[in-house]
DNA sequence: CCCAAGCACGAAACCGTTTTCGTGTTGATA
DNA sequence: TATCAACACGAAAACGGTTTCGTGCTTGGG
């Protein structure tokens, strides 16, 4: 087991001072050919590498970046991870990952946990735990510290710091818009609990594109589920009712169980009935039907949000005073498969 | 902004001395009750967080784990993440994501980034290019230099270290087994390049399976796809002989686009044609039919491999000598849903 | 021959902790 | 009154680097 070697090593097998191998190793002027040669030779046999706590300790950067989501094993947020990544890795960043588990506890200690210099910046979504209790107190505390923040798709007005959304409200629209230029009119909306930001803004298009139409809104036709990913409390029930012709689900896996259930009750998807989901996952793809999916381009958000923060992170030596925040909008797009009709 | 208060801003408010302050805070008995309790009090006032990074660099260990994976938009790597990242946490341990995105140089390099101080050890599951590559020496490195890592998944035997894989044979084996005892006869294998270990463990199971029950393998039955994720190469076409009644995919997307394909062509499932994927993810439990799957247990797989790494961590105080690796074996199940009859 | 410039390198501070090893003061004891 | 613990605290080294600021030596010009 070879330990690894230090400058303090190289400069004692070399009877040199360790700034001389510090300096020499960057191919500073002020050493000699000769002492570098040296150096460099012996730092590359002994495959010398400089330790980063060492260097992070030094210039209070660690080139990591800290991302906090509420869930990992879930399409979106899993591909907004690989933007993330990807963007920082090409940029020389590491990330560390918590997941909050939708819980505000969990979120708030794992800030805390990051917040003391592991990382340069926090890239997150907010739990439904921290929307449902609205408590920002953890994320005011990080910025107030000179912290970069951006945070992604579950956003909030009260911290002022980057974010990233999709247009939730206009894709909604755009999606219902579609079932009613195809002549539906029944259409109903499959949503989560009102704590999810994005679920009121995209029910807040489903209500408007039925309004621009003169559609009116039936209530029975809206289904609000408890889970956010699970399809518990979802049943074929709902969809006895002889008119529905259309169906907007906040996500795809209420999506694709509804078109199973539109399909043991005898209706056809998309003749009888279209089904439009959020998030063109796997799951869009593969269904039968292929789901018809407002595509939220996850990757691109990630890549987004990273680009903020590193520019952030980087450039915040200059400016002291109150910097400028910006929202980027990820304009969502409707993929069309099988379970609309055109 | 108020900055991170430090260890000497402390000291020096309260004019005492540094070390004074950092017993003080550790309830040291050294230091007198009133002092203490001026530090403390002082402390929570100004809100005092040691800093990582520094207590990293004294002590040698940074409480942090580097997970290296191929792909995360893949469901089963999601759940074995989700595994290490609840254990490592519970532990106090935060987790470095880096991606290999299948790619040998990659891996290489987010190893040595990584393993310059950044991590206290390794959980890795192999890229596709290290595999076809067939070299190892980053991860010999690794080891060499005294850093903990255990492989999970896709393992290879040509490194000494704790692992944990699943027992891919025997599950195939099963599956395989099952279809017969339904009274198929006329399975089909549709896996991926030979360079994956899990695929040639699962085929050995299939033959395994025909031989142990008499069956002839028929070379047109099995079906060796490029890719690993994607359904490319996968083509309607191979499901037209008629013969065809049972069908075992190493993954649940082939499994997912096979029902289809056989849809299309008029065959029922699981009347006709059964169907068992590997991963059970979401596609198995959405599909229509449902997809019966073998079970990997992806979460206990992280958490077992975590603990096997943290265990490490923790104890290589005391053992200096060869110690002796564990090779962890988790069972998968199948999990019978409709694309089987019983 | 003297002085100044320039070269090549080293000493030391610093980043924020922890920890060992003093050390000055106090009170009790012989 | 001299001695000695016990007490309460500080100085300093250490972790592994970077960087500033000397400094001794050589050399060239006057």
């Amino acid at each position: 087991m070879k330990r690894k070697i230090t400058l303090k090593d190289i400069a004692r097998e070399l009877d040199v001072s360790i700034s001389t191998v510090s300096k020499a190793l960057k191919n500073s002027e002020e050493i000699s050919r000769d002492t570098k040669e040296k150096v460099q030779a012996f730092a590359k046999l002994y495959n010398y590498r400089p330790n980063n706590i060492a260097i992070s300790l030094k210039n209070k950067r660690t080139k990591n970046i800290g991302v906090i989501i509420p869930d990992i094993v879930h399409h979106f947020f899993t591909t907004v991870f690989r933007g993330i990544e990807k963007f920082a890795n090409a940029r020389g960043y590491n990330v560390i990952v918590c997941i909050s588990d939708e819980s505000f506890d969990k979120e708030v200690i794992n800030m805390e946990m990051l917040a003391n210099g592991s990382i340069d910046g926090f890239i997150m979504a907010l739990s439904a735990g921290t929307q449902l209790k609205n408590d920002y107190n953890h994320l005011k505390q990080v910025t107030d510290q000179g912290i970069p923040l951006v945070l992604f798709d579950r956003v909030t007005d009260e911290i002022e710091c980057d974010k990233v959304i999709i247009n939730d409200t206009e894709a909604a629209y755009q999606a219902v818009e579609k079932m009613i230029k195809e002549g539906r009119k029944q259409i109903a909306l499959l949503t989560t609990e009102g704590h999810f930001n994005v679920s009121v803004k995209r029910a807040e298009g489903y209500y408007k594109a039925l309004k621009d139409h003169q559609i009116p809104v039936v209530e029975d036709l809206i289904l609000t589920l408890p889970g956010s990913y699970d399809n518990e409390g979802l049943s074929k029930a709902f969809f006895e009712r002889s008119d529905i012709d259309g169906v907007l689900c906040v996500n795809e896996i209420y999506a694709v169980q509804s078109i199973k259930y539109l399909q043991d009750l005898g209706k056809k998807v998309p003749e009888d009935v279209a089904v439009i989901g959020f998030t063109d996952g796997i799951l869009s793809r593969l269904a039968n039907p292929s789901l018809t999916s407002v595509a939220q381009h996850g990757e691109l958000m990630g890549e987004t949000a990273a680009q903020l923060l590193i520019g952030r992170i980087e450039a915040d030596n200059s400016y002291e005073t109150q910097p400028v925040y910006r929202t980027e909008v990820i304009k969502a797009s409707i993929v069309e498969r099988e379970s609309t009709t055109n």
